[in-house]
DNA sequence: TCTGGGGTCCTAGGACCC
DNA sequence: TCTGGGGTCCTAGGACCC
């Protein structure tokens, strides 16, 4: 029979800076978001303390360091890579995967027998742990939905669980809706209102009731939650909608120049992304935000913009956000973050020539020139004008590992 | 003092058309 | 004392995920 499974990284964050500290194995750690700001992966350690995902850090910091915690800030090269190797370990093992986040891929898996799968599944766990070093876990069921809540049940044991129909019939009354995957807050909410408590409440409730309260997303639910596959994990390299690059600063700022020198940062990152992916964008957004927990909340602005042709050209690109952010700018106004969203993204050998062929359809050639250069000698040795990434205005990152596996300069020395 | 960043999908509602 | 209905397209915003 068809399955579908998930691998899920352990802690994935916390993991991979275990790997080059394996002195933090056993040891609260945690990693904070960029500009330090909350906490995002936790160890078991932290865990058990009680901590809660997503807190801010400084509400527990006194707890974390009463613990004797090990703190991080994001080092997001290093985890890109990481994930990079353990990904390509699954493709190698498991043919097509999809990867769904830097810690998850989903697969498809032909079952003849449990205990068969769950070899093959244990094998491979054990593989990574030792060629990559991070631990994972796998889960397979039926569905999406079943094999995310299946890889939950063995974290803390064997790491592989399987889930039959048989065994969901079982669990499923005591299961709680929003222990599923897609039913957050707000969904948790709306179900206790109609009485719908856990999964069993949920099947057993008429089809055409819950499409009226919950519209697609219901129906999905509930083939998922009876075996019936309603996402399947897609493989095919899909066209991504959108590439965003956006930033906090650690100080407000007034000052349009501090502003545009950010966004100009953020409009090359994400044309760099743009290049790399071969495509172009047909429309840009910019945003500026201000401290969402004071009174400036409801000052930050967006606006946007649609291309008068596609374009992944961060000069072209500069021109227009720098028009845009002198639209919106306030004075006054305490700025906290900008950022640069790329959308209506096409691939280069998809593009719509227009009707006059007036377009641009050659590939900028300063623009490839400097990427090479970039990639080859190192992030930003070449920047556009103001694209430069600035402390004046960056994240606050105080406590970031070395990019053991990225940079040269950064690997790890021994003696 | 200090509260992330990068995504996707769905829906409601307005503009516009015949 | 009367005020269509049906369709498309677009966008803003909500919800969710990791």
């Amino acid at each position: 029979m068809k399955y579908i499974g998930l691998a899920d990284c352990n802690n994935f964050f916390v993991s991979c800076e275990r790997v080059f500290r394996p002195d933090l194995w056993g040891r609260p750690v945690v990693v904070l978001s960029s500009n330090d700001g909350a906490i995002v992966a936790r160890s078991e350690e932290v865990k058990k303390l009680g901590v809660p995902m997503g807190v801010p850090y400084f509400k527990v910091r006194d707890e974390l360091e009463k613990a004797g915690a090990k703190v991080f800030s994001s080092n997001f090269d290093l985890y890109s890579d990481i994930s990079k190797r353990v990904m390509d370990t699954l493709h190698e093992e498991l043919g097509v995967i999809y990867q769904y986040s830097v810690d998850e891929a989903f697969f498809t898996m032909e079952v003849k027998s449990v205990k068969e799968a769950k070899i093959e599944l244990a094998r491979l766990k054990t593989l990574i742990q030792k060629n990559v070093g991070v631990p994972l876990s796998f889960g397979l069921a039926p569905t999406m939905t079943l094999a995310k809540y299946a890889s939950e049940l063995e974290k803390r044991g064997s790491g592989v669980s399987v889930l039959t129909m048989k065994d969901w019939e079982v669990q499923r009354d005591t299961v709680s809706l929003s222990e599923i995957w897609g039913v957050g807050g707000a969904t948790t909410q709306k179900m206790r209102e109609h009485n719908l408590i856990t999964v069993a409440d949920f099947l057993s409730a008429d089809n055409s009731r819950i499409e009226k309260i919950f519209g697609v997303n219901g129906t999905r639910l509930g083939s998922e939650l009876r075996g019936i596959p309603a996402k399947m994990p897609e493989n095919d390299e899909a066209q991504q909608k959108s590439i965003m690059s956006t930033r906090s600063f650690s100080k407000t700022t007034t000052s349009l120049a501090v502003l545009e020198e950010a966004l100009a940062y953020h409009t090359a990152r994400a044309s760099e992304e743009l290049r790399s992916s071969h495509s172009k964008a047909g429309k840009l957004s910019i945003m500026l935000g201000t401290n969402r927990h004071s009174e400036w909340v409801l000052q930050g602005a967006t606006s946007e913009s649609v291309l008068p042709y596609p374009t992944n050209d961060t000069i072209v690109l500069l021109r227009e956000v720098e028009r845009l952010a002198r639209a919106i700018f306030v004075k006054d106004v305490p700025y906290k973050k900008a950022g640069v969203v790329l959308s209506q993204i096409t691939a280069d050998d998809h593009l719509q020539l227009d009707l006059f062929g007036s377009q641009q359809v050659s590939d900028n050639k300063l623009m490839s020139v400097i990427d090479t250069v970039n990639k080859n000698l190192g992030k930003d040795s070449i920047t556009i004008g103001r694209a430069r990434y600035k402390e004046s205005w960056g994240s606050n990152h105080n406590f970031q590992s070395s990019r053991y596996t990225t940079s040269w300069s950064e690997i790890m020395r021994l003696r």
